[in-house]
DNA sequence: ATGGCTACGATCCGTAGA
């Protein structure tokens, strides 16, 4: 089973990108972020064309989520219970006996800025919801762009990024609130190359220079990595042209 | 040096991302 998580920065964009990819990597599940796109237009026939069911919540031109999954998906969720948010980032649903969440955390913007503590309440919310999503399903994947790079050797430059939005220390803390839980970073459950990222500044050359954060993550509970057999992050996508900033990332499981 | 790309929805510039 293969379980992956991609950033597409907008899927009207990316929408063939996407389709080729699926093609190509075959994996089973598909966690999406950034659709930035209305559930009207949600392209669902292309991606059922593909051999994907969908399960989708979007808004206008910023955020939205999607779960792709070739089996059947049910008890599909929108947003973290009981936290009030306008903004589409939270999307779960279970396939087989796999549940699986797909997160859009917010960006955060500045450390002394409105959006810098709505980052932290949103992921002390997601907190208490994993909690009760993992009481409930021992087989749990949480997927997607988390805007947090959890240590130093996630960032390319660590010094000029030091106490900045993605590597501040109480972004830090609340990554590892989700840790504490029982998850498991897929990536880091093996033996990794240096100097890996999933995403990359546009501006600045900064892919081809490989400035960039390691900010997409695949977290699986206990039962889950006990059957984890790699996590990689696939750059192939970022080098086509008109490319996501973001890279997928791929986990696979026996 | 606070810029530099990209997407979007509004116009021909502002907001947001990271």
């Amino acid at each position: 089973m293969k379980l992956a998580t991609w950033n597409v920065n907008s899927l009207k964009v990316r929408l063939a990108q996407l389709i080729d990819w699926l093609a190509q990597s075959q994996p089973d599940i598909v966690c999406l972020q950034e659709l930035k796109l209305e559930d009207a237009r949600f392209p669902r026939t292309e991606l059922e064309a593909a051999g994907y069911q969908c399960a989708f919540s979007g808004q206008k031109t910023y955020n939205g989520v999607a779960i792709l999954s070739r089996a059947p998906l049910r008890e599909v969720t929108a947003g973290i219970p009981g936290f009030l948010d306008e903004q589409k980032r939270v999307i779960a649903a279970t396939a087989g006996d796999l549940r699986v969440i797909c997160v859009y955390c917010p960006n955060g913007q500045a450390v002394d800025s409105e959006k810098y503590a709505y980052k932290l309440r949103w992921f002390s919310a997601l907190k208490d919801y994993l909690a009760v999503e993992l009481s409930r399903h021992p087989r749990l994947a949480v997927e997607g762009d988390f805007n947090v790079a959890p240590e130093d050797r996630d960032v390319h430059d660590p010094k000029a990024w030091e106490g900045q939005v993605h590597v501040s220390e109480p972004e830090r803390a609340a990554w590892r609130a989700l840790l504490a839980l029982g998850l498991k970073d897929s990536f880091r459950l093996f033996e990794q190359p240096e100097k890996i990222y999933s995403w990359w500044d546009y501006r600045m050359m900064g892919f081809r220079r490989n400035a960039g954060l390691r900010i997409d993550h695949v977290l699986v509970s206990a039962e889950l990595a006990q059957h984890c057999t790699a996590s990689t992050i696939d750059k192939a996508p970022r080098k086509l042209e008109r490319p996501s900033d973001h890279a997928p990332v791929v986990a696979e499981f026996s």
